[in-house]
DNA sequence: AGTAAAATGGACCCGCAAGTCCAAAAAGGG
DNA sequence: CCCTTTTTGGACTTGCGGGTCCATTTTACT
């Protein structure tokens, strides 16, 4: 299991798993084969293969394990700091600002769904990716309960929840429509039903 | 354009779409060959590309519209009359039911990210039924300030897209996850704010 | 330096599934 | 009843892309 890579070893490795994410970036899962990433990454089908003895499921868990990576550290630092209603902007704006920039691609959600949401390993990507972030949004919402902001009566990780779902919805139909009208919505109705709560 | 088709052959066309329809339901698009889709459906391969001359791309889009049709139509009577609270939260239930039953498997949703987003067909299907559906949940909203049980001063049209990005979420998470929580979530807080907002 | 392990190149295999083709059987229509 | 159009059957082709293999080079370690 455990085996050896060497420098060289882990940057190939790292530049295969770049390439592919960009590539799928650009043309979808679909249209991407492990010939595209082999000539993109200046590499040979043995080494992916070395890397990667799981062949393409495993090279694109990979690649969405990376994605879901930056999902939550391209928020950072403000879904970590929602101490106060223009921190709470802040985020919002993050949020709007990374998904306008990514444009009608989600890496993320097409992998998982091409992957086939059954399979263990995609689906532990995607779980443990909305728990923290569900979680950290609960840490918001209560840190503004403690600071009297909210009521102190409303169940923080429901709403949590909520507004997580809302994003997710906004980011759905943004894939379509290629409008964030609707994250937008959902993220701006949601504070301001969270800011409507308080005692 | 105007191809002729005899009763015969209407019917014919009709059921490969189901039957398609209905396999990829039971194993998922990219399982679902057109070669399953023939024995299935008792069809030869010409006839597929007989009534699908656009071969597999056309058929998963006929099925798309198939399965959009159905979504709303798998909401009636219940989002036609959000005229009470009652009836608001006999939706909320509906919704809930028809996607616990569906399980872990969004035929639309898993349809559109294999045809790519891009297709102009498949973004069509998709905007028509969220056009639809939000407009349905507007009408409900409006009806509401109107009876006086929501604040006249909200923004009805947006309200409406928020909680449709929170059901679209919801469901999406339930494709991870597994369970209909963020969905539920999504629904009773979103219907919970807006009976906050009356005058 | 020498050896074992890891990294690399790239030719090759092979199965699958989309799509083609032609010929035969039903439908329709006057 | 005949001629045209539609419908059907199913064999065949084809290309693509994932996966295998082995020989060669490079790296790491003592």
């Amino acid at each position: 299991m455990t085996r050896t890579l060497t420098r060289k070893g882990t940057a190939t490795r790292q530049r295969i798993v770049e390439g592919a994410a960009a590539e799928i970036r650009e043309r979808g899962v679909i249209a991407t084969t492990l010939d595209d990433v082999r000539a993109r990454t200046g590499t040979s089908k043995s080494q992916l293969f070395h890397y990667f003895p799981g062949g393409k499921e495993e090279l694109l868990l990979a690649v969405a394990r990376h994605e879901a990576d930056r999902v939550l550290s391209d928020q950072q630092p403000y879904l970590g700091e929602l101490t106060s209603w223009p921190a709470w902007l802040a985020w919002r704006d993050s949020v709007v600002a990374r998904y306008l920039g990514q444009g009608r691609r989600c890496p993320l959600n097409v992998l998982v769904s091409q992957l086939g949401r059954n399979t263990p390993g995609a689906q532990a990507v995607v779980s443990e990716l909305m728990n923290q972030w569900q979680a950290e949004i609960t840490a918001g919402v209560r840190h503004m309960q403690h600071a009297g902001a909210i009521d102190p009566q409303l169940d923080a990780d429901r709403a949590a929840a909520a507004l997580l779902a809302g994003i997710q919805g906004g980011v759905l139909l943004m894939l379509s429509t290629g409008s964030v009208s609707h994250l937008e919505a959902a993220l701006d109705v949601g504070i301001d039903n969270l800011r409507a709560r308080f005692p």
